[in-house]
DNA sequence: TTCAGCAAAGTTTTT
DNA sequence: CTTTGCTGAA
């Protein structure tokens, strides 16, 4: 068994161990996909066993994928029989067979953090509750804390501690608000996120022969990323693996990250409780990095209190040390990184997709993207907004929604009138009422809307109902494919984003073609068996952003969020934005925990590194349009000073008086660490580098425009284009922008003076 | 009901 | 800087 000689001794105890509980505890880059793949290789080959009895959990879609891709050059393509996916598109999978027996229709819908969150604030509307209390996405959290702790609304309102918490923070009614939000989701026949876990825990207990059935059937189970797994997940496994007892969890403390989704790194400690033989291996040599890398991921990660003992070791050659590089603001940092790159590319002989680019948050995308653009460097960035996210996307997908689940009320909100069909938000409240006073289904209430609307209304609701039931025949006689291309024609949806000769309506048309491009190959694809539109809804609603197929080119620089990055490798990193409040980020600063988990985020960050790392930061950064003040991450001074080489690119960045081993210059009271204990540590010294002048406002004069003033297409507008504005008179165009989401034009008007408008927005004719 | 125009608020990380 | 939400006019 050759595949056996690849591996080193702990590594080859993980593979050939099948039998009985094991935890794995593998350091950064110390093999440990290969050890599950070849496990999983080792139980269809040497043990025979069948893969439909195998169950393996991943933390993306895209781990299954290339892990089962791994394991079908072991095996072939038997593999395709593993039950393998996130917990998330596993459970959903199986819940889809036995949700009617949670009263759950078969066609279920799964709402995202959009769908929910505007639920919520339909509900505190509703509620008459002061919307700046209770924010959709504080509301939201803590919902998803209960559900992820198996809190029901039911025990949460009845929980004295809870509503302590919730009084102290003056929202007393959450509970009520958790109530409505299940009991709504319910009834629209959709469930969130977190539902999908907590509604599997459900009915794993409600229901012992379903339980029963799964524990037998499947007798392995495995779990890569296992701390990062919260309380419902581990006990969905841990019921599952309660016949066979053949559980594999894998996983490293110190790459926890998810603590602010509910992950749990007790669970690592519950395991060795609850599965007291269990074996558990250490995977400590790292093949990954260079040591001068995982010396220093050390260094940092040894800062943590709270950790399994670990001696992560390599064989690997010294390398290069870490660069850092000091910019003067935001911009210089891209522009050295870009710089940065392409040396290295020369230097190495590297290519483009040898480098990833990470960042704290999305938003720090934007200067690095203008940089490498600049710079003809080609890029990729991952996660962000995913093409799922894209309005008209989701526009069309609500259609699709709602000819499959014609309760979806987050569906139907968004379609009733778009495009507009003279159906306002009036008329969608007054169905809704409607609804629950006769407490009835949404689409009742939909087609009973003569009962209680005035004629125009109705006869609007009418059209739009006639429309969907001919969806649903749609949808029920032909594939996916077919399907949605009558839907999208039926909605009215393509004919409007066609009329919209703009450059974002083109692209918004070549958008929603994209859309049904996906279906169609969802369609082809012979590995999907069912067709059906359904199916294909349901795959993509768990789709994340890793998981978007690549674009044709391979060979790009990758730019992601060090979350995404987990998982992954490049030779060279770039890690940016190494200051305080950003990262460690301001919003996590409140115990020691959420340090200590900021921390090993930047343990993550660095051990995505093979061959060489560079760190940056930058003095002052914009900020809501801001320029503010930044002072280097405490983290940097948690790097082992001989490993650092400080670039000398920067004249405007003084290091203070560090000397190798030396501090960086910090206000006296901030300190290293975290002594000052508050979240407040590092808010007093950031403050507005610039005031900006506030532009004085001029009375705009009256203008009468002529009888026949239309609006021309913003298509046509051009630069130097004179034009004429309904209100602000006659003009010229100074500039047009038409990169951001929405485009503008910057007009000089002979009354008024130079105006900015939002070209949606503005009414300009064009003057000949 | 729709739309232009303006004011205010918002950015952690993700299944 | 962007996006969302409100208001008054048609």
């Amino acid at each position: 068994m050759n595949y056996l000689d690849q591996l080193n001794p702990p590594q080859r105890e993980g593979v050939v161990n099948t039998e009985g509980a094991t935890m794995i505890i593998a350091g950064a880059g110390s093999g440990k996909t290969r050890v599950l793949t070849f496990r999983i290789a080792h139980l269809m080959r040497a043990h025979g066993v069948d893969p439909f009895s195998i169950m393996s959990l991943t933390f993306t879609n895209k781990a299954a994928k290339e892990m089962r891709e791994r394991i079908e050059k072991e095996v072939g393509n038997e593999a395709r029989n593993l039950w393998m996916g996130t917990f998330h598109a596993v459970f959903a999978k199986i819940l889809r067979f036995e949700c009617d027996k949670l009263g759950y229709p078969s066609n279920f819908t799964i709402y995202d953090a959009d769908d929910t969150k505007s639920l919520i604030k339909t509900i505190v509307k509703e509620m008459q509750l002061d919307d700046k209390l209770y924010k959709p996405n504080a509301v939201y959290s803590r919902i998803s804390n209960a559900k992820n702790s198996l809190v029901s609304w039911q025990e949460y309102i009845n929980n004295p501690m809870y509503k302590a918490d919730d009084e102290a923070a003056n929202r007393p009614m959450l509970g009520e608000i958790y109530k409505r939000y299940v009991v709504r989701c319910f009834k629209a026949g959709a469930m969130d996120f977190d539902d999908l876990l907590f509604n599997t825990n459900v009915l794993f207990r409600d229901h012992p022969d379903v339980l029963h059935k799964y524990q037998h059937r499947f007798r392995y189970v495995l779990v890569d990323e296992f701390q990062d797994t919260n309380v419902s997940q581990y006990l969905i496994v841990k019921k599952l693996a309660a016949v066979h007892q053949n559980i594999c969890v894998v996983g490293d403390d110190a790459q926890s990250i998810y603590a602010f989704r509910g992950a749990n790194i007790q669970n690592i400690l519950n395991f060795e409780k609850d599965f007291p033989d269990c074996r558990t291996i250490k995977l400590e040599q790292n093949y990954r990095s260079t040591s001068t890398i995982v010396n220093a991921a050390n260094g940092v990660i040894a800062k943590n209190q709270g950790q399994i003992k670990k001696d992560v070791w390599t064989a690997n050659a010294e390398g290069e040390k870490i660069d850092l590089i000091s910019a003067a603001s935001d911009g210089e940092e891209a522009r050295l990184i870009a710089q940065g790159i392409f040396e290295s590319k020369m230097q190495n002989q590297w290519h483009n997709q040898d480098f990833a680019v990470l960042y704290r948050t999305n938003a720090q995308s934007r200067s690095l993207e203008e940089a490498l653009r600049r710079a003809n460097l080609k890029y990729k960035i991952v996660g962000g907004l995913s093409f799922y996210q894209r309005r008209e996307i989701k526009d069309l997908l609500a259609y699709f929604r709602i000819a499959l689940n014609p309760n979806d009320e987050q569906a139907v909100v968004r379609s009733i009138n778009l495009p507009k069909r003279g159906i306002g938000p009036g008329t969608v409240d007054k169905i809704r009422v409607f609804a629950a006073e006769q407490s009835v289904d949404l689409w009742t209430a939909l087609q009973q809307c003569r009962m209680y609307l005035p004629g125009r209304a109705a006869n609007a609701v009418d059209g739009y109902v006639t429309m969907i039931k001919a969806m649903q025949v749609d949808v029920q006689k032909y594939d996916a494919h077919e399907a949605a291309q009558k839907i999208a024609k039926a909605s009215g949806l393509m004919r409007e984003l066609f009329a919209d000769k703009t450059v974002e309506g083109v692209s918004r048309y070549e958008n929603v073609q994209e859309l049904l491009n996906a279906v169609k190959e969802y369609v082809d694809n012979e590995e999907n068996e069912d067709k059906s539109l359904d199916a294909f809804l349901q795959e993509v609603s768990l789709l994340t952003g890793v998981d978007q197929a690549q674009d044709d080119d391979p060979d790009v620089v990758t730019l992601m969020t060090i979350h995404m990055a987990k998982g992954l490798e490049f030779r060279h990193v770039f890690l940016t934005g190494l200051e305080e409040e950003l990262f460690p980020s301001t919003m996590m600063m409140e115990s020691r925990e959420d340090l200590e988990e900021e921390r090993r985020l930047f343990y993550v960050a660095i051990t995505r590194a093979e061959q060489k790392l560079t760190m940056s930061y930058a003095m002052t950064r914009y900020r809501f349009g801001k320029l503010v003040n930044c002072e280097p991450s405490r983290f940097l001074e948690e790097v082992e000073p001989g490993l650092l080489n400080v670039a000398k690119k920067s004249k405007q960045v003084s290091f203070g008086n560090a000397a190798p081993g030396g501090s960086f210059d910090r206000p006296s009271g901030i300190g290293g660490g975290f002594a000052t204990g508050t979240g407040a540590s590092g808010a007093s010294y950031a403050k507005n580098l610039v005031q900006r002048p506030v532009p004085s406002r001029k009375p705009v004069p009256a203008h009468k425009a002529s009888a026949d003033f239309t609006a021309s297409n913003p298509a046509d507008l051009a630069e130097g284009q004179k034009v004429e504005h309904a209100k602000f008179g006659f003009g010229n165009i100074v500039q047009l922008d038409r990169q951001g989401a929405a485009p503008k034009a910057k007009v000089n008007f002979d009354n008024v003076g130079e105006k900015t408008l939002l070209l949606s927005f503005a009414k300009l004719r064009i003057v000949e």
